[in-house]
DNA sequence: CTTGACCCTATACTATACTACAGCTATTAT
DNA sequence: ATAATAGCTGTAGTATAGTATAGGGTCAAG
């Protein structure tokens, strides 16, 4: 398979391949017969495993050290660690929302800046 | 006011006080009689209501328009926009959350890579 | 009037995750 | 055999929000 090819099926960009090969999240293909890189087919489940593993919110960074895993308890902790990020945004996003539900609520929704309720709320001190 | 003094009563760096006022988020200060750069306490209060739009989660970029406008109907536009981002990235992280909490609940803990359910999970097209 | 602390500009670097481009080469189809 | 398509490397650019550094200049105190 040619990388035009894996980059189709698993709907990931050329470049962005080359990519994670430089970064090491996946190994240089050996392409005996060719001077292009030839993948097989375990590449596609490769770049799936890291899109998937983004999807969990896991960098890409992380992600080459879960490929490097091989005892359980180290990524426990580190899907512990990912947890504790994510509950913490959770919490910002949850505060920021009401705010902003409370900013567009009192918000007369015309007139001029001076009297504009949001304008005040960034204000306060 | 010097700028160091300006950092200090903002706790913002002072290279960041520079790169504000390149970017046109805070006016270069009319310092006559000195070739250093000469703050009044308007400044503090601009930069504290740049802290506070970031808190909002308003983008350095957005807060520049902030900035300028004079229409209410704008600003409100613009929060109810940000307001929309923030649930779509809560409900993500809601998500992730679940997800990432079930993985916790079926890991093992110890032993070998090879029956890890995190691993199972991400591996899973 | 010198010295030390602070300030100046401009440029480069950090992190993250790509994306684009120039200039060239290989492969494939006709 | 030639042309079209796709691949190659290496470098640079994108976005965001800064931080750091080199090589100077300025200011205030003693």
């Amino acid at each position: 398979m040619t990388i035009g090819q894996l980059a189709k099926k698993t709907d990931v960009n050329i470049q962005t391949i080359r990519y994670y090969e430089n970064l090491k999240l996946i190994p240089k293909p050996k392409s005996e017969y060719s001077k292009h890189r030839v993948y097989t087919n375990e590449y596609i489940d490769r770049i799936n495993y890291i899109k998937k593993a983004k999807e969990l919110g896991f960098t890409l960074k992380e992600i080459k050290d879960i490929l490097k895993f091989d005892d359980c308890e180290d990524l426990y902790e580190l899907t512990e660690k990912k947890l504790d990020e994510i509950q913490k945004k959770l919490e910002i996003y949850n505060q920021l929302t009401k705010k902003l539900k409370s900013l567009l609520r009192i918000c007369p929704k015309s007139g001029t800046i001076e009297n504009c309720s949001i304008i005040k709320s960034i204000s306060k001190k």
